[in-house]
DNA sequence: ATTATAGTTCAACAGCTATTGAATTATATT
DNA sequence: AATATAATTCAATAGCTGTTGAACTATAAT
């Protein structure tokens, strides 16, 4: 059973999950913890970012549920990022079905010279 | 086949793409030229924005090459948009290989307690 | 107890961009 | 020729956010 539409509240809801994924030291981040590498120096020093900026960028990912965050039993002052797969399989099943070609329609006349819209309003004297 | 990985530069050209399909207007845009809604006023009516609004957000959906722009043969003031089939199909595609769960691989131990480089360090005498 | 380490939080700033209104272009109508 | 219409371009603004450096918290090691 293929979506067809989404509405209003679905697009914006979306749009703003893209918006967390649409930073490219984000998605660098994403793709490093999906090749598993999870702790939050490697993930600074493969990508050169500062400390700070990492927790900044992996909170906001947190916060829309794409990466979980574990503290290491023996030392807890290490923490380890791990990806969400359950949100990260809705994402991509819901993208599947918004960028689905199949969705496409043809163009609706409503507009233009052809619209019944302007046909009417010519018949309407003045 | 699945991909595995992408290279940083594939990241990084992915996140641009992204930035233009995670901003809420572009994105119901989208939507409504996927159901058919593909001339300038009906855009703007459906969607409560004003026309110069409309040009550029669509101007920047062009630039992406998702849509493309058609005017009437009969009245070339009027244009009608339409998706870039070829290009929507790709990133769909991108997008079901970048969040494919399958590609999740398991933490790599090479920080924390755990990490053979600490224990190396410790057997290095002062 | 003191120092070191891993990470987060805070404050300030700079760059980008969505939005708005006005001006402009180009085509069609009268 | 003059006016109207559809759309784009331009200029100015305001709000958001990525980045940076410093301060702070919490845990571990000495």
């Amino acid at each position: 059973m293929i979506k067809t539409t989404f509405t209003n509240e679905q697009v914006v809801e979306l749009a703003k999950l893209l918006k967390v994924i649409a930073e490219p030291k984000r998605l660098l981040l994403l793709e490093e913890i999906i090749r598993g590498v999870q702790c939050n120096c490697d993930l600074g020093e493969s990508l050169g970012m500062a400390p700070n900026l990492i927790s900044h960028h992996l909170g906001i990912l947190r916060t829309a549920g794409l990466v979980t965050i574990t503290r290491d039993p023996e030392d807890s002052r290490w923490v380890y990022y791990a990806i969400n797969a359950q949100v990260m399989e809705d994402l991509r099943r819901t993208l599947d079905q918004f960028f689905s070609t199949q969705r496409a329609q043809p163009r609706r006349i409503s507009c233009g010279p052809q619209s019944e819209d302007k046909v009417d309003k010519d018949l309407i004297p003045k």
